[in-house]
DNA sequence: GCCGTTTTCGGCCCGACTGTTTTCAGTCG
């Protein structure tokens, strides 16, 4: 049968309701996890499995992945559907997944709810909890009923913020926080340290001394809305802004092991513990220990020393192949922000931009750069006062004459190419050559099929003139979702013809993700981290691009702007 | 269902908090 292109991440949602229907079922709970850690490993792959599938590979040879789910991933790439799982349908409800949501139901209560009421829905939850027949289940007494019907009023949109508006409300706690009795340590872990794209909650860590009001203090905050949970050395509060704030309390001694336990993520953590326990030791929230003896724990790095490893650092604790590299002595060298020479992605007042080239290039100098590109729209975005060609030549005048005044900074002349639909360039060819480089991206026709709209960016790409494929998916996170794209085809033109891919850094966008750069790495594809910022104040976004190029397992050597101007022009071919 | 220098069976991370319970199961992170 021809081979389906069915994407990694529909393979990974399948593994995924199969682990929810047998949780539900009441299966051997380590199968369940052996599901999910498959999905979680499948989505961490670097190539599509339906093309290992087509080249015959051994997808036993994948981590997570034995006989029996090499089997299903070949049924799934092959026929597009999976027998399994339709049965497994039929046989549990598949609306029995989405009362797992609710806080307060798990498997084991939402298969009692479906036993002996036959709840398979959301609605039919309503109903029996109106008509007062839940609470009469044995081991469901009045607070727990309560909860369930809280969790279920609560239960339209469960968010997931962007890292950008979690970070200001983390560090308010934090400093808070900081100066209650006893407190010596105190830092924001979790996704937030992980530098996650988006994150569920905030958690934050505190190493104090015996004696502290830490607890109090923080479960009285004043946007604390409600306390979800507490005790002596946890608690979690919901804010009026919606955010969940969990905090652990630690005595200081521990700081480091909580702050790793809290730092996750939580298949990295799970992946330490099994090969721990391989090696005789035991790790948890309180330390490391080799029998009853602790050996570690008021440093996070005790934790990688014990094992005998690399300090891996929060932005690659995805469980991502980072612990068997950090086993090695092979990690990364991760791109840190000093690195960067210059901004290669810049608006000015010339189109949508609010400040003057000028301005610009004197923010830009401030921050150490060496370099900048006036990357202003192109007429085809007429909303964004795209310029012509007419426009954009008196525009290469201005920054002659500023680049004769300015002492140790060039601005380099480029222009937001706009690529059309039929993927040719929205500049005529002779004002392209005048360019130091050129940068394109797709702003209108999202909805283009994938085929249509991988056809147009390549097309784009193998113009002579082009540089840099702006950020390359078009999705605005939580917004708007990237277009049909077939990201593997992009990243083997890149590489076949020498274009550089964009990792744009405003927070919501990331685009290409963390995913993306680390396959672009391993096809030897350079990345240009760029701000496309459109302020003085957006410069400052760099921040977000680097940490999202450090979860992509960037060195230096593979971001262009990490480069002196003379090298960057001649990769440029300039 | 996966996995292996405890290797083809018998393990599989670890602990806090809650509610309903008289010692623990379920959920969560």
């Amino acid at each position: 049968m021809e081979p389906t292109k069915i994407s990694n991440r529909t393979i990974a949602a399948i593994f995924d309701e199969i682990a929810d229907l047998l949780e539900i079922d009441g299966a051997n709970p380590f199968r369940v996890r052996a599901y999910r850690r498959a999905a979680q490993n499948i989505l961490a792959l670097s190539k599509p499995l339906s093309q290992l599938v087509a080249e015959g590979a051994d997808l036993t040879q994948l981590p997570g992945i034995g006989e029996a789910l090499a089997q299903k991933i070949t049924e799934i790439v092959t026929t597009g559907s999976l027998h399994y799982l339709d049965e497994l349908k039929k046989r549990i409800p598949p609306d029995l997944e989405r009362l797992l949501k609710i806080s307060g139901l798990g498997p084991k209560r939402v298969h009692q709810l479906y036993e002996a009421l036959h709840i398979r829905s959301l609605a039919d939850l309503k109903k029996a909890l109106d008509e007062g027949k839940v609470q009469a289940l044995d081991g469901f007494g009045p607070k727990l009923v309560q909860s369930i019907a809280d969790g279920l009023a609560r239960q339209t949109g469960v968010v997931r913020h962007r890292l950008f508006e979690a970070d200001p409300v983390a560090h308010a706690v934090v400093e808070s926080l900081r100066r209650c009795k006893g407190v010596r340590r105190i830092e924001i872990a979790g996704s937030i340290r992980r530098r996650k794209e988006t994150v569920k909650d905030i958690d934050i860590v505190a190493g104090t001394s015996m004696n502290t009001d830490i607890m109090e203090t923080f479960l009285s905050l004043p946007d604390v809305k409600r306390i979800v949970m507490q005790g002596p050395t946890r608690s979690s509060v919901e804010l009026f802004s919606g955010f969940h704030i969990d905090l652990r309390a630690v005595h200081e001694e521990a700081f480091g092991s909580a702050l790793h336990h809290f730092t996750g993520a939580r298949s990295h953590n799970i992946a330490l513990r099994t090969m721990a326990s391989e090696q005789g030791l035991k790790i948890n929230e309180y330390g490391i220990y080799k029998g009853v003896r602790r050996i570690g724990g008021e440093h996070e790095s005790d934790i990688y020393e014990r094992l005998g490893m690399q300090y891996i650092e929060p932005e690659l604790r995805e469980n991502r192949g980072e612990i068997e590299c950090a086993l090695q002595h092979r990690l990364p060298k991760l791109i840190e922000r000093k690195a960067i020479r210059g901004d290669l992605h810049i608006h000015t007042d010339r189109s949508d931009g609010s400040a003057s080239v000028e301005t610009m290039a004197r923010a830009a100098m401030a921050l150490g750069y060496e370099y900048m590109a006036v990357t202003d729209h192109t007429k085809h975005l007429t909303v964004a006062r795209g310029q012509d060609e007419d426009r954009l030549l008196e525009a290469l005048d201005e920054i002659d004459a500023l680049n004769d005044r300015l002492e140790g900074f060039t601005i380099l002349k480029s222009a937001e190419t706009d690529i059309l639909e039929d993927g040719s360039l929205d500049l005529g060819d002779e004002v392209l050559r005048r360019l130091d480089l050129v940068v394109g991206a797709v702003h209108f026709k999202f909805n283009l099929s994938k085929k249509m709209q991988t056809k147009r960016i390549i097309k784009a790409m193998e113009h002579p003139a082009f540089s840099i494929l702006a950020h390359p998916t078009g999705r605005l996170i939580n917004l708007r979702d990237p277009y049909e794209l077939d990201m593997h085809a992009v990243i083997a033109a890149a590489k076949e013809l020498g274009v550089i891919l964009e990792l744009n850094a405003q927070p919501s966008r990331l685009d290409l993700n963390d995913l993306h750069c680390k396959t672009a790495k391993e096809a030897g594809v350079k990345i240009a981290v760029s701000t496309d910022a459109h302020s003085v104040a957006d410069l400052q976004l760099m921040a977000y691009g680097i940490a999202q190029a450090r979860r992509g397992w960037l060195e230096p050597e593979d971001v262009v702007n990490t480069l002196p101007l003379k090298e960057l022009l001649a990769l440029l071919g300039r």
